[in-house]
RNA sequence: GCGAGAGUGGCGGAACUGGUAGACGCACUAGAUUUAGGAUCUAGCGGGCAACCGUGGGGGUUCGAGUCCCCCCUCUCGCACCA
């Protein structure tokens, strides 16, 4: 009677043994080169979900299997812990945010270790910890002197009921995502990180990481920093000093520009229409734009108005006095929110010059036609041939552009440049639970960076939650009342925090060092294991997450911390976990707990099975069935390796073994034939498919009949077989595929086993199928030797009655071979 | 609207550079075993009685198309008044 596979006493058994053997700490002064993996850490939310049993199953194949194919492999973990969740848990419920994280992280790290990942655990770290966000808090210092880090005032969405910011993506359809309330634009003071200075070098390097990451990411990379090329035009006023700047990356139609646009919030508009007819309607309309929120105003249905300032400038290419409007749809956060219009030739101005009756001038002619306003339905946006533009006329659009952009600097009147839709990045928080920016304002020094040898600014504990709003630091004495670093006068402590996302900016370098308590990261640790070879996370943070870490990776090579560009070499991005066609969620009441699937299953099975169900960056359709079919799987494996293994418990494995017979041929070249498919398929990340091969080797050894499978007849290729079966799971099912080698006798530890290396000899055939075709259609299968010459193959194929009976005596016009796989017969008729 | 990706059995999904479509798994059917259920094992499993037809639809290239080209439809994701 053979023992049954009791999953939970095995997988308890191996967590023990590897964390007693301490099986997965790294360190730096091994002779195997290095392979970094990480995986994206998680905000300890309480629980862990099925997408970071997704998330970290991808990664740890990964990382075992790059162990076992010998790199010193860094597999780390640790946690996103300071939010916004703690506060409001904190409201809530009366806990601590430092108390339900801590609780939070320590469930979690159980729920981790039952999943049997290979981590690192001595490299765990929190980024709520003071060890970790002191050095945030220096980097942050080091920024301020290099003029990195500065404070300015911007609008922000704000919600009034909440008393707090909201990021963009906070505000659902311009209300309050928490309390519903209509959210309102508010001028604050800010601090930004200067992620613009980096745009070009940001975007340019996007190029260099095509192939490791996917176009999709670097896409959404490429279109978010949004780099145009274009021009700043300036027009005069017309019966007063100075002139309105525009930028435009149009300047060839310039000569077609009818009327200016500006945004709402453009310092003169107000101003332009003082003392006109026009100064009572541009006040209320310009009032009535600010009020709407960002996300009414970015809804491109909008209809599109305006109203006339009651003043105007001047084109100075046409010396054409031309009107001023102020519209809603010009934004004042791009450009200079202030735009020249070409109603024949930009289908908004198209559309605002028909509603308001202005010209509509074409300049630019499509190749060999004209355009006549008068007939004209929309723009014509494309790029053509300039006319109406004076001594451009006759050039191409993009030859038009440089020689304009040269002719706006050589008369003054402007010049060529760049412009970046990416806009500094806001880090101010006004929230508790986060890391304390270091600086202090003084009535008479202003404002005063926290001198280095007074870091950590601790987050005070004892802190009350009220829901009130505000932040709780803005209201404890304690806490903002200190001295002024410089003349030691009162002074008030900063009481914004940083944005979480800086701490995700640079935790996987300090993953190298998470021990150094001297300094932020030490350089030869670091040095050693950055690049992160392999990320792997959710595709939700393409931009956000994935953009600020490239900049301050870049930030910490300038400031001499780090030596490399770039954070992550190669990414990958895996799917959504999918059940009932939605998306696993509370409010959808489809979610499946990991801890029930441990619990019945195992941690095996369930490993297995998201692995099994769909490849990495594909959605995973969650099926108990299929899960049902993962664990069946795993049972027969464990049968059948008992059974046999107990069977040829004296045999030593050997793959290359010569074989007795047809059978055991094929069986060693189905060997040879599953490390190959194994091997190639976890390179490149198609572990469902890896898992069928497996599976397929599986089930011919199980299909050899009881002759065959006597102890003297090859047994040393049945072994293995079933050694390479163990061997090629390990990665996948680590578990019980340990367990299994101890059983067959091994003591070295299966995570340290060599992956095996398929041989090419064992792979050859001595006969081979070969399809037939006549006209392209299947008509017969033949088998012929391997070495068999072209004619013997055609005339074996002519030869074969099924093929012979679609031939029915037509005569053969062609035949064509694909060596070794096909023949294809053409026939006349 | 723009950009990217995807449409293959009842289901999840295979098919490298054009060359046996449907690997592997699930579900299902029949049988064996079992007091029964579960588990396990064996066989079958795209459609059609057949010739044949089948990879969203329609054209095309080719000896041969899921794969390449053109047009269209649907879905998913991203961006979206960016001047």
């Amino acid at each position: 009677m053979i023992e049954k596979y009791e999953f939970w006493k095995i997988e308890e058994k191996w967590q023990s043994e590897w964390e007693r053997e301490e099986s997965f700490v790294v360190g730096e002064d091994s002779p195997r080169p290095k392979y970094y993996l990480l995986e994206m850490f998680p905000y300890p939310s309480g629980r862990i979900h099925m997408g970071h049993v997704r998330n970290y199953s991808i990664g740890d194949v990964i990382a075992r299997y790059k162990r076992m194919r010998g790199f010193n492999v860094l597999h780390p973990m640790g946690w996103d812990a300071f939010g916004l969740p703690a506060e409001n848990a904190a409201i809530a419920n009366k806990v601590h945010p430092a108390r339900w994280t801590v609780e939070n992280i320590d469930y979690m790290r159980s729920q981790l270790k039952k999943m049997g990942f290979s981590y690192d655990w001595r490299r765990e770290l929190a980024t709520c910890d003071a060890d970790y966000y002191r050095w945030e808090q220096l980097f942050f210092l080091e920024m301020l002197r290099r003029g990195l880090a500065y404070k300015r005032s911007s609008a922000v969405n704000w919600c009034t009921s909440c008393e707090t910011v909201l990021a963009n993506e906070q505000v659902v359809d311009g209300v309050c995502w928490r309390c519903e309330q209509q959210v309102v634009m508010r001028e604050l003071p800010q601090w930004f990180f200067r992620i613009t200075d980096y745009a070009d070098e940001l975007l340019a390097a996007c190029d260099d990481l095509a192939g490791g990451w996917p176009d999709k990411v670097l896409t959404m990379q490429r279109n978010w920093i949004g780099k145009s090329i274009g021009a700043e035009i300036r027009f005069p006023l017309v019966d007063r000093e100075g002139d309105l700047t525009v930028f435009t990356t149009r300047q060839d139609t310039v000569y077609g520009a009818t009327f200016v646009s500006l945004a709402a919030e453009h310092p003169l508009a107000l101003d332009l229409a003082e003392g006109t007819p026009q100064q009572q309607a541009v006040r209320e309309f310009a009032a009535q734009v600010k009020r709407m929120s960002h996300s009414r105003r970015d809804d491109a249905d909008m209809e599109k108005e305006g109203v006339f300032t009651g003043s105007y400038c001047v084109n100075p290419f046409t010396e054409e006095k031309i009107p001023i409007y102020v519209a809603n749809f010009v934004l004042m956060e791009y450009g200079t929110g202030a735009v020249m219009a070409v109603p024949a030739h930009d289908q908004r101005d198209f559309e605002f010059a028909r509603k308001y009756d202005l010209p509509v001038r074409p300049v630019i002619h499509p190749a060999g036609a004209t355009l006549a306003a008068e007939d004209m339905t929309e723009a014509f946006v494309a790029d053509g041939v300039m006319a109406g533009s004076g001594p451009f006329n006759g050039l191409g659009s993009a030859e038009g552009r440089a020689r304009i952009a040269a002719s706006l600097e050589e008369k003054g009147w402007g010049k060529g440049t760049v412009r970046y839709r990416l806009r500094d990045w806001g880090i101010s928080r006004q929230r508790y639970w986060g890391a304390p920016i270091p600086v202090v304002y003084c009535d008479r020094c202003g404002m005063v960076p926290v001198p280095e040898d007074e870091l950590p600014v601790r987050l005070p504990t004892n802190v009350e939650f009220t829901g009130a709003g505000g932040s709780p630091l803005a209201s404890l004495r304690e806490f903002h009342e200190t001295a002024c670093p410089r003349c030691r006068r009162p002074a008030r402590r900063e009481t914004d925090t940083m944005d979480t996302f800086v701490e995700s900016s640079w935790y996987f370098a300090r993953y190298a060092c998470p021990d150094e308590d001297r300094q932020p990261l030490d350089r030869e640790r670091a040095n050693y294991w950055m690049a992160v070879d392999q990320y792997v996370g959710g595709v939700e943070h393409a931009v956000l997450h994935l953009l600020y870490a490239r900049f301050f990776t870049r930030v910490l090579r300038d400031m001499g911390w780090l030596a490399v560009d770039e954070p992550f070499s190669n990414l990958l991005t895996q799917g959504m976990v999918i059940k009932d066609g939605a998306k696993m969620s509370k409010s959808k009441n489809n979610v499946v707990d990991p801890d029930e699937l441990i619990r019945r299953y195992g941690a095996d099975t369930a490993r297995l099975f998201t692995l099994f169900a769909a490849p990495p960056e594909k959605d995973l359709d969650w099926s108990d069935q299929g899960v049902e079919g993962a664990h069946r799987f795993l049972n027969r494996v464990w049968r059948f390796a008992m059974h046999h293994g107990q069977r040829l418990s004296g045999v030593a494995a050997d793959a290359g073994a010569e074989p007795a017979s047809d059978g055991f041929r094929e069986l060693r070249r189905r060997i040879h034939w599953t490390i190959k498919k194994v091997t190639d398929d976890v390179e490149r990340f198609h572990f469902n498919t890896a898992i069928a091969a497996v599976m397929e080797l599986h089930n011919a050894v199980n299909a050899l009949s009881a002759e065959e499978l006597e102890p003297d007849c090859n047994a040393a290729l049945v072994k293995a077989a079933l050694e390479t079966e163990v061997v090629l799971l390990a990665p996948f099912v680590p578990h019980v595929t340990s367990e299994l080698w101890q059983r067959l006798g091994h003591r070295e530890s299966l995570a340290d086993v060599t992956w095996p290396e398929h041989s090419e000899a064992a792979l050859v055939q001595e006969t081979r199928l070969i399809v037939v075709q006549v006209n392209g259609k299947l008509r017969g299968k033949i088998s012929v030797p391997a070495d068999a010459a072209e004619e013997d193959i055609e005339s074996a194929a002519l030869a074969d009655p099924k093929v012979a009976g679609f031939l029915d005596g037509r005569p053969v016009k062609r035949v064509i071979q694909v060596p070794g796989r096909l023949v294809n017969v053409v026939i006349g008729g």
